[in-house]
DNA sequence: CAATTCAGGATTGTCGACAATCCTGTGGCC
DNA sequence: GGCCACAGGATTGTCGACAATCCTGAATTG
């Protein structure tokens, strides 16, 4: 019989890795202020873990883009900015057209069904509160992550799902972006699936594009 | 009198920094080769430091994607494979289009000139060795490099410049792309430059990823 | 002889302590 | 009164040691 195993081996995960999983849900959804100063050992002592662990953690917070770090005076959340939300919106049309049109072109029935089914799912909940402005940014989230997943291309996979989200979500929780755009949002997801499917990774990634800008322009409106 | 400072002070950086770029070159330029298994303690040995610190560097070279690490495993080098490179290709597309198109846009005389004097150089150059294949990879990383910083989206710079370039430059020592697109690319280069000076970023975007995907096509001719 | 078990060695994860550096506020000086 | 120097406290960077985990290979068994 072993001795008891840590938490280590039964998660398949270090210390480290779950005080940085708990951290950036905290940045994320603003318990842990944007902008604001965070310290090593009180966090340690929070968490009850040494300070080597959570140096790990917040190193790879860095490099998430969620934290800024200056050598020998610390770490800061980073601060959200408009310029900030905007520079993310360029990179997202970027990236994410370009996951379309490979997604469009590298196909397969497995993911088409999902996106399909995704679609009905959203359909569903859209209808049960028409009229409410209240935009389900959970069901849009959905919606661009799965696309990615399917574009096939790992780098970019990584570079979309497992750094720039985190902060898009971060805009949203903190700025709270409910949108007005909920119907002509479901639309135009339906007509970029539609050119996915026809395999037309031209128009699937001018669609993309077009909807990822409008966005854009409906923040940048507001902001003003 | 203060003590003697320590190398940290006078350079501004950490020594897990300095292990972190000197690391970085090794595995860029395949003095560690690529796929091989790091371990901790003999680097920490071969650089006369601490486990801690080395450690730290092996962290930011797994954001870099120059490193994969398993929990109680260790790390490895990344291997170079056809697909990771033709997947490089595919997001260097979207981004460096979009770099260009925003460079377009927010374009200033000191961009300009930087780009145009930059271009005269590498003419310079081109001349001299003409009728050479060899293809100058430091004139094309020139090039990429000014264009995305002219972008003035630092999202995007940061992406790109700190994160993917890395990558692009281990390809490029490790597999040796001397390319025989010489005059094509640097004619390419001087269109791509003159859309910027014009204001019209629909046409520097479509350049540039013309331009790059007419690189990627030659490579994955040369690799079939 | 092949597959399996299980110890030994090596490596990684975690921790607490020390030294170097930075920020703050107090005192002195012009 | 304003500016500068400077000491105190706190924080970060670095280090070495211990414990948990994994890989290797030899012994065992069918």
């Amino acid at each position: 019989m072993k001795a008891a195993p840590s938490q280590n081996a039964v998660t398949g995960q270090s210390l480290a890795d779950r005080l940085f999983e708990t951290l950036r849900g905290e940045i994320v959804e603003g318990r842990i202020a944007a902008g604001s100063k965070v310290s090593e050992p009180e966090l340690a002592r929070r968490f009850e873990a040494s300070r080597g662990s959570l140096r790990e953690a917040l190193m790879r917070l860095e490099s998430l883009g969620l934290l800024e770090r200056r050598v020998n005076v610390g770490a800061r959340v980073v601060d959200l900015t408009e310029r900030g939300l905007l520079e993310l919106y360029d990179v997202r049309e970027a990236l994410e057209g370009m996951a379309c049109r490979l997604a469009a072109s590298q196909r397969t029935d497995a993911d088409l069904a999902e996106l399909r089914r995704m679609l009905e799912h959203h359909e569903q909940q859209e209808e049960l509160r028409a009229g409410t402005a209240y935009f389900q940014p959970e069901g849009d989230f959905d919606f661009h992550f799965r696309i990615v997943q399917a574009s096939g291309n790992d780098l970019l996979i990584d570079t979309l799902c497992n750094r720039l989200y985190y902060r898009v979500r971060m805009y949203r929780y903190q700025l709270g972006m409910a949108s007005p755009r909920a119907q002509r949002a479901f639309r135009e997801h339906s007509h970029i699936i539609e050119a996915i499917e026809a395999g037309d990774g031209d128009l699937a990634e001018l669609l993309m594009r077009r909807h990822i800008r409008a966005s854009r322009q409906n923040i940048e409106n507001k902001l003003r």
